[in-house]
RNA sequence: GGGCGCGUAGCUCAGCGGUAGAGCACUGCCUUCACACGGCAGGGGUCACAGGUUCAAACCCUGUCGCGCCCACCA
């Protein structure tokens, strides 16, 4: 116990405090016999620092997490980062490139290892951020997505969902990122609009063919002209007239010569342009779909671009050479340029076009034909579907149940396979094709491949596709393929490659003999972040092992986050949890907006209206920046932050602050007893009622995850009752003089009081309650890992007491201000009309009223202020100083406001319907409401009567 | 084209069936012995608009207008 000081430093108070917690271990408290509560942080990823969104989602999980372990819980908040694969590897690539140094210019294995030396000096920069933050996380047990342990659990999921047939390798449109160079998931695809141009092109018909009105062409338009180098088909409806005669014929596409067919197809609306619509295949998600239909399979579908988006030839090797290596976007300009050389532009139209741009890279992505991993969402949402429906896991506001319903129903294969090298890496080894002697292979079977003996009966005439081995460990798959392969080929010898191009560089030089060694080499590509991210509430836990940890905390009780990654992590931790544990990972998703600017706008680094937290802890210190997001959570709303918010809460704590000095000073120090002590004064039978209903509002704000309830609640009732009001009304009973024993009575409800306050503000403000805690007593354990006491009881006489009192008050200061009496004047009264237990009050509470209303009992009589209340009604004698004028303004607009409720009342009482339908409290209560304004009404009269 | 949300005091937002609330801002007064990052007292709103349900609507229903967000293959 220390003297606390005149003013409130923040910055000091944290940081000691901070590390004085996590050396001491409070932020796990062990409480074996406890019910756990358990939060996973959504782990940021490695590269990141605390922007205002983190601060928001690690407040409110921290008001939980601290809520909780003051309610007695077992509290866990698990803790780590995410390795972010393309995140991570742009920033290690940025510095690179910085000297002008590149990825490739290294092995895949030196340059992994670059990143982990990233990661070691400059990585996790937020936990550090997190810590000023005040975030009570389990930092002893911290994890990271490519830690050894998470890692393992991520291989084992891999190859599990392999086996069960949920994850597959499937060759189809993927959403290429031509900047990165790797494939990405629909989530990561932003569509924008934009103005662009719609180009109409005439194919010219085939063998003199001719159309049902006599022309020798079809009309097609494409917003991306650049295409038609890899067209395979016009498309027309079936139903078409104009159209009909040429279905089956052939169009001869310009430029590249081709000849391609015109087929018939529903996509093909006869609404719409010409109604003939060009279909590339390779290069369009909905010409795909159509080219599939036409009985193209994916393996022949032309592809014109190489991974950049530059022309490459294409496997008709049509393509003028003159294209090859350009740009797409020059490409597409040539292209246009050539069509109206050669008076095929039919005409240019403008329209405003979407188009994909990559969430990461910013530019426009690619539909592009390759071998990808995919995960088979759709079987695994069906479980998770469930799991919300059946109300196992809860979305709080529940209108993003709708939101989550609507993707789970309509989900696509996710492609979980990246290009990139930092990630995990798929567990998945290849070896080479093999095709029987009889069989010639195309001259484009483009990968490694072995002929089989001519008599090899088991796979006929068919050619085997390359086989893939997907183990948990090299080992098991060499055990694997040397199993697959020497039944095909008993005589070879298995050789083992980190990747195809060591295979094949390996090929090209003499060490190795191709007649009789069989290659196998891992997959290059990694997993997509998300899928390890998927894993982390059982992952950190310790799943697959069945470890205590896991059986204790899992499934959690509340995941925090932002509605805007429900699609990317919950919907997926949600499949994942269920697949794997049989259990959906969490009781409660509870989902909060964005933090947007002042004027509402996103943030963001671009537009420059980003507030650092960190500047906002330096200025008004992390309780009260924990306080503004707090109290401007409410469901379902983003916030619009405002510093003056912030300001405001810092004001809270000083007055906290000062209101502890000054409880310090008068002697008064922390309770030893989570009861509250027995009190004999209505002030503090009073506040002791107060403290037990507001606990009460409290427990429900958290019941319901209403942040802003809790934050309001808990401010109006330090502020408002605590220091207006109980702190004056017991100085009188603190005064030199007073009688002891009431004078040790109140100082020790004043402290229990106040110890409430601290319990109860520390989930939202835990660095100055803490301080505060020590500054007030000497105690047996820091708050942190206090446990919520609320005893007592409402008294209701002594609530009516108080409540009359205040009532009183505030009208004489109110009557005093309006007739300009000065503040510092003191009035005598004289009560008329008031009840023995009106009387008993203002014996009681005389030396209050004296100091708060600055009047006193005096004799009857003479001019002066009067003012009703409760029945009774006081004069107070004012010769000479009254403003008779203003009094009789005063008198006359309460009496007029009093009259006004009066006779609405008694209107509604009088209506037909009110007394016989409403319920009986509402009529009950209009009565007793319009006979308490008839009263007062009929006072203020009587009294604006007597002044004349 | 679907879906969601929002329009309440100058600003930011609670309230979601019984006579409009908070914080900030604003006005007046106060060097009252915790606090001017304070105290006391105030001013300020036909709750977007129009219908409907109801004894009673900011609150429920329908529509209109305005704003925002998400999803979707019109070439």
């Amino acid at each position: 116990m220390t003297i606390i000081d005149k003013t409130f430093d923040p910055a000091e108070i944290e940081a000691r405090l901070y590390a004085h917690w996590e050396s001491s271990g409070a932020f796990r408290p062990a409480r074996p016999d406890a019910e756990p509560f358990t939060i996973v942080i959504p782990p940021p990823n490695v590269t990141g620092s605390l922007h205002i969104g983190h601060a928001l989602d690690n407040t409110l999980q921290d008001v939980l997490i601290r809520y909780h372990r003051l309610k007695g819980r077992d509290a866990l908040w698990v803790v780590g980062t995410d390795h972010a694969g393309i995140a991570t590897q742009m920033v290690v690539e940025r510095q690179l490139d910085e000297r002008q140094d590149k990825r490739t210019n290294y092995t895949r294995e030196d340059f992994v290892a670059k990143v982990w030396e990233w990661k070691r000096t400059s990585g996790g920069q937020i936990t550090q951020q997190l810590r000023r933050l005040g975030a009570s996380c389990d930092w002893a047990h911290e994890r990271f997505t490519m830690d050894e342990g998470f890692s393992a659990a991520v291989t084992k999921v891999f190859v599990d969902l392999y086996n069960k047939g949920l994850i597959y390798r499937d060759k189809r449109l993927v959403n290429w990122d031509p900047k990165l160079k790797t494939a990405i998931s629909d989530l990561e695809v932003e569509t924008r609009e934009l103005a662009g141009q719609f180009w109409h092109f005439r194919y010219p018909l085939a063998d003199g063919v001719r159309l049902a009105d006599g022309r020798d062409h079809i009309v097609v338009a494409t917003t991306r002209p650049e295409t038609m180098l890899a067209d395979m088909a016009v498309a027309v409806n079936v139903a078409d007239p104009r159209y009909a005669s040429v279905i089956g014929k052939q169009v001869l596409l310009p430029v590249t010569g081709r000849r391609i067919p015109i087929i018939a197809d529903d996509h093909a609306d006869p609404e719409l342009g010409s109604g003939a619509v060009k279909i590339t295949p390779g290069h369009d998600f909905n010409d795909f779909e159509v080219g599939r239909r036409a009985g193209f399979a994916a393996g022949e579908m032309l592809n014109m671009f190489d991974a950049d988006a530059n022309v490459a030839p294409t496997a008709d090797g049509l393509v003028p050479e003159n294209y090859i290596g350009m740009e797409r976007f020059a490409a597409r300009k040539a292209l246009v340029a050539e069509m109206d050389r050669l008076g095929l532009l039919d005409r240019v139209e403008d329209r405003v076009v979407n188009l994909p741009y990559g969430d990461r890279s910013g530019v426009v992505i690619e539909p592009w034909l390759t071998d990808q991993w995919y995960v088979d969402a759709k079987t695994l949402a069906g479980p998770a579907i469930d799991a919300v429906r059946s109300g196992a896991t809860k979305f709080v506001p529940a209108t993003w149940e709708k939101t989550y319903f609507n993707w789970m129903e309509n989900i696509q294969p996710w492609c979980v396979s990246r290009q990139l090298w930092w990630g995990h890496r798929i567990p998945a080894w290849y070896g080479p094709r093999a095709w029987p002697a009889a069989t010639k292979p195309s001259k484009n079977w483009p990968d490694w491949s072995i002929e089989l003996p001519a008599d090899f009966a088991l796979v006929g005439s068919t050619i085997i596709e390359e086989p893939a081995f997907v183990a948990t460990t090299k080992a098991e798959a060499i055990a694997a393929a040397i199993d697959y392969y020497s039944k095909l080929l008993p005589d070879y010898e298995l050789v083992v490659f980190d990747s195809r191009s060591e295979m094949l560089e390996q090929t090209m030089s003499s060490t190795f003999d191709a007649k009789r060694q069989l290659p196998i080499w891992q997959d290059e590509d990694v997993l997509d972040t998300w899928f390890s991210s998927a894993l982390w509430p059982f992952g950190t836990l310790g799943w697959p092992e069945h470890t205590h940890e896991l059986a204790r905390y899992y499934p959690t009780s509340v995941l925090v986050t932002g509605f805007d990654i429900i699609f990317f992590w919950v919907a997926r931790m949600m499949m994942q949890g269920v697949e794997l544990t049989g259990t959906p990972p969490f009781a409660t998703v509870y989902c909060h907006g964005l933090v947007r600017d002042a004027k509402g706008q996103k943030m963001s680094k671009s537009k420059g209206n980003s507030v650092d937290p960190l500047g906002l802890i330096d200025k008004y210190g992390a309780d009260a920046l924990r306080f503004t997001l707090t109290a401007m959570e409410s469901q379902g709303r983003d916030i619009k932050l405002d510093e003056k918010r912030v300001e405001g809460y810092r004001n809270f704590a000083t007055k906290l602050w000062n209101a502890a000095r000054f409880c310090q000073s008068n002697g008064i120090a922390g309770s030893t007893s989570a009861v509250p002590p027995a009190a004999t004064q209505p002030v503090n039978r009073w506040i002791i009622g107060e403290v037990v209903q507001t606990a009460a509002r409290l427990d429900a704000a958290m019941a319901a995850f209403r942040f802003d309830d809790y934050a309001e609640v808990a401010y109006q009732f330090v502020w408002s009752r605590f220091c207006d009001w109980y702190l004056e009304l017991t100085k009188p009973l603190l005064a030199e003089g007073a009688d002891a024993a009431v004078a040790a009575e109140t100082r020790s409800v004043t402290g229990w009081a106040l110890d409430q306050i601290l319990v109860m503000l520390h989930p939202v403000m835990p660095f100055l309650t803490e301080e505060l805690w020590h500054k007030l007593g000497t105690r047996e354990h820091d708050l942190i890992v206090a446990t919520w006491p609320v005893g007592g009881s409402v008294d209701a006489a002594a609530t009516a007491d108080i409540d009359w009192l205040i009532g009183l008050i505030t009208e004489v200061r109110s009557a005093r201000t309006e007739v300009n009496v000065p503040p510092s004047a003191r009035l005598t009264f004289a009560a008329e009309g008031a009840s023995d237990e009106v009387r008993d009050r203002l014996e009681r509470h005389a030396a209050a009223l004296a100091r708060l209303a600055r009047i006193a009992p005096g004799a009857a009589g003479g001019s002066g202020l009067q003012l009703v209340h409760a029945e009774a009604t006081y004069t107070l004698p004012l010769e000479g100083i009254i403003d008779l004028a203003a009094e009789r303004a005063r008198l006359d607009k309460a009496a007029a406001a009093a009259e006004k409720e009066r006779d609405m009342l008694a209107a509604r009482l009088a209506s037909p319907g009110f007394t016989e339908k409403a319920k009986p409290e509402a009529v009950d209560k209009a009565r007793a409401d319009r006979d308490a304004r008839a009263a007062e009404a009929e006072r203020l009269r009587a009294a604006l009567a007597r002044l004349g």
